[in-house]
DNA sequence: TTTGACTCTCCTCTTAGGGGAGACGGTAGT
DNA sequence: ACTACCGTCTCCCCTAAGAGGAGAGTCAAA
């Protein structure tokens, strides 16, 4: 009995709050040695200070209480599945570390664009997602009508299958920007996880950062825009990576005979609903280990 | 009333949840355009969808929503307002980068130690913070009772001017390892933010990491376990950097005569709390800017 | 009229404890 | 023996930013 450790000792010990400790007892985490049964005062060991030294490593390493309780119920884990567990945790951890990163160049970016260079306001700076879609890539001789023709094919086509994502279409434009006449495009119609049939699935990669802007109206505005968010990127000192994008998120006022969600109509161009997003240039140092 | 968005709508546009959505509108940071009396809808602007870009990118940028909401509610916010709360968060995610790196790093060394070299199992790894002591320094032929002089010493002084914080005193080697006679050694006592005198302060630096260990019982144990821990560093191909230290976190035996306080004192030497730090050198790659 | 998609409010749940209230327990000084 | 003080107990509420779901009402198309 003399050798035993009331809670707050342990705490001082162990770097840890007394909060802690009854917290890791209610969870089973750490019961102490012995609890007075009149009093209800906790006693611990010095093994228990030992176990505790572990889990004070493992939550370090931002294991969950969860996990820690799990790694360390199934009575002595072999160290492989300790190591593994950790091996995971150290992705994670590296994940994270270059979230951060991301995080970091945004701030700088809103930083340089609040002084200085003017943004629309609008302007978004966000990661895009890797999307699965059903996409038609051809040189077109303007936009308009032949870009019209290629959704309205590939919209059939998909429709056939009952393979549509309820997700808004897309056009990429592969080429240098600024081009106005003779343009590779890539129309793009996100599908499901599941079709009927077997669809060409083409996997558009992610941004870990775009900029981009919403505009309400026709499509007169798009060059216009597009040539600003240029402009603005460029004098931000930034860099565009991979194609464009013009994303369609209402529109259809001309297409009565397709079956669109009712929220992606519109009555008329004034009511169009778009989205254009140039990829940016993460300058990631990526010089760890 | 054409052109307002829905909140599904909004949520589909800028990226976020209808959830979001409607809790930005109960903190009052994205209020709609327009609440239906009747139903409750909400409708919101093509502005407020610029509002909404706004917030995200700042979201992004891991500001929480009070904190925007303090940046947009004061109108028209300056723009040095903006820039040097961008920056303070931009040190914060630095410091965050930092602390996971020493996460991982932490992670490295339990992978490495749970294989192969089998630690001690009390073995903790934990930053040591930096702390404000009264400190005297002396070479000393050996240890033991020059050392508890020492002590005595500085318990008197600070004594005196009511400034001992209750925390564990330690000692500080400042030889290389592996020396066991004339040591130069020095004597920590933490001390209080406010003392009734001047006390001259020392501030010991901390460690972002350290390895210690926590061992009860007389002193004898002192020599092997440091020994032991060195073995142990070396063999995770890690190094040591600043002095050892010793902490004594029950002591006392034959202090009868000292104010202590009663959590600190121990009837004999059997139950004495000790616990040695190795401070651990992190090669963090500072090449950030 | 019915169906399906959309929206509403209200409720509970998430992590790992922090803060505090009110009540005991244990020790030291008077 | 009384009192002051510190340590500990349980119980309750709180966190940030929504997620998940229940039950009910709304809107447009068939």
């Amino acid at each position: 009995m003399k050798g035993l450790l009331q809670i707050g000792e342990l705490a001082r010990l162990g770097g840890v709050s007394v909060k802690a400790l009854r917290f890791y007892d209610e969870q089973g985490l750490l019961r102490p040695e012995h609890v007075d049964p009149h009093t209800g005062y906790r006693y611990y060991t010095l093994e228990q200070a030992a176990r505790l030294a572990v889990i004070t490593n493992l939550r370090f390493a931002d294991f969950s209480i969860a996990e820690i309780a799990g790694l360390l119920a199934k009575g002595e884990i072999g160290p492989e599945t300790l190591t593994t567990a950790i091996e995971k945790k150290q992705r994670d951890l590296k994940r994270a570390q270059d979230e951060i990163t991301a995080k970091i160049k945004v701030a700088e970016i809103l930083a340089r664009s609040a002084t200085g260079i003017e943004a629309p306001s609008s302007l978004k700076l966000a990661p895009i997602e890797e999307q699965r879609v059903y996409s038609i890539r051809e040189r077109v001789p303007h936009l308009g009508e032949p870009v019209k023709v290629m959704f309205e094919t590939a919209e059939a086509f998909t429709a056939d299958q009952n393979a549509r994502a309820p997700a808004a279409p897309f056009l990429l434009f592969h080429d240098p920007p600024a081009q106005e006449t003779d343009l590779d495009v890539e129309v793009c119609l996100p599908v499901r996880e599941k079709t009927d049939g077997a669809l060409p699935i083409t996997v558009v990669g992610g941004a870990a950062i775009a900029c981009s802007i919403v505009y309400g109206g026709g499509y007169f505005k798009t060059a216009r825009l597009f040539a600003q968010m240029k402009d603005w990127i460029a004098g931000a000192g930034l860099e565009a990576a991979g194609p464009l994008r013009e994303v369609y998120h209402r529109f259809g006022a001309d297409q009565e005979d397709y079956r669109l969600p009712s929220k992606m109509t519109a009555r008329s161009s004034r009511d169009y609903l778009t989205e254009l997003q140039i990829p940016i240039r993460l300058n990631i140092n990526t010089e760890g280990e």
